[in-house]
DNA sequence: GTTATTTTAATTGTGCACAATTAAATAGTA
DNA sequence: TACTATTTAATTGTGCACAATTAAAATAAC
């Protein structure tokens, strides 16, 4: 490639991810309309359905977000019944989040979500399981260069 | 893959993006901070060095943004003295957006910021290509599916 | 056993991102 | 021509996202 088409916003990967993601991003809302969460709310139950409770760093670890970005949207989940967020007894700085009774049987509720999403994809299962592939080997590389910044 | 697989985390796509998206963008803070500008101010002005100047409706078409989120950031843009905004002549609708010589002048201190960011991920040109084509034609059906919303 | 260090969340401040609404300019139409 | 519809940005309000700082609790060092 030229060096001048390096400079050019189509051909660059991480444009490409960076637009990607949002349209994506677009096509949950109407699927977590229901629900009456947001994506990365969804991502947060989705962590929690899998393991609760969770402390905010565990959290943080699974979604790569740190208490900044959580912290509010917690307290904003907790706000609507979703979750609860208590201290740990064993360790005090920690604050886990668990499942309310609500957030549990939302899990029913959203079951049919990544199925419908897929729906909206064209693309075969080989597909998207090489490009799975691609991008949490990417996700790992970026993650290791940019703990030491 | 089985039904309950679909709802874990590391199965979905969508996060895969989410998370890569974001770790990429941090890796391209060091490389902005000498521009001072954002990962997003940044793609304005790759828009912006291909063809300027562009009223906000194309720089949001190329961009995948609105002006919701383009007016206030073309404002600081602005404001540092790196574009310039102003109404076009035969469509007062429209605002253009131009570069100033500041702007122009990035262009060279930024040559250098694709090859540095590809030396941060560990994939040969091939697999780039075949990400690129994959993201890009996904990009295109979101698009496609998002407008009907 | 006190002191220093590390870990954990919360907080503060800035900057996207986007839905929904508003207002002005233009284009289209009877 | 007047009248409607469309296009274009800006605005408003909400919710991430993240760097940097703060404060409390736990651990390590001595």
């Amino acid at each position: 490639m030229m060096a001048e088409d390096k400079m050019k916003l189509e051909n660059q990967i991480c444009f490409s991810l960076y637009a990607t993601t949002r349209e994506m991003t677009k096509l949950y809302r109407p699927l977590l309309a229901d629900l009456d969460i947001t994506y990365p709310q969804y991502l947060v139950l989705l962590a929690l359905w899998d393991s609760s409770p969770l402390s905010v760093k565990e959290l943080g670890g699974r979604l790569y977000l740190d208490s900044g970005t959580l912290t509010p949207m917690l307290k904003r989940m907790e706000k609507v019944g979703l979750i609860e967020r208590y201290r740990s007894r064993e360790d005090e700085r920690k604050v886990l989040i668990g499942l309310t009774k609500e957030g549990r049987d939302a899990e029913h509720k959203a079951a049919c979500i990544p199925d419908l999403l897929l729906e909206n994809i064209d693309m075969n299962e080989d597909e998207i399981l090489q490009l799975q592939h691609t991008l949490q080997r990417m996700l790992e590389g970026a993650r290791e260069k940019g703990e030491g910044l």
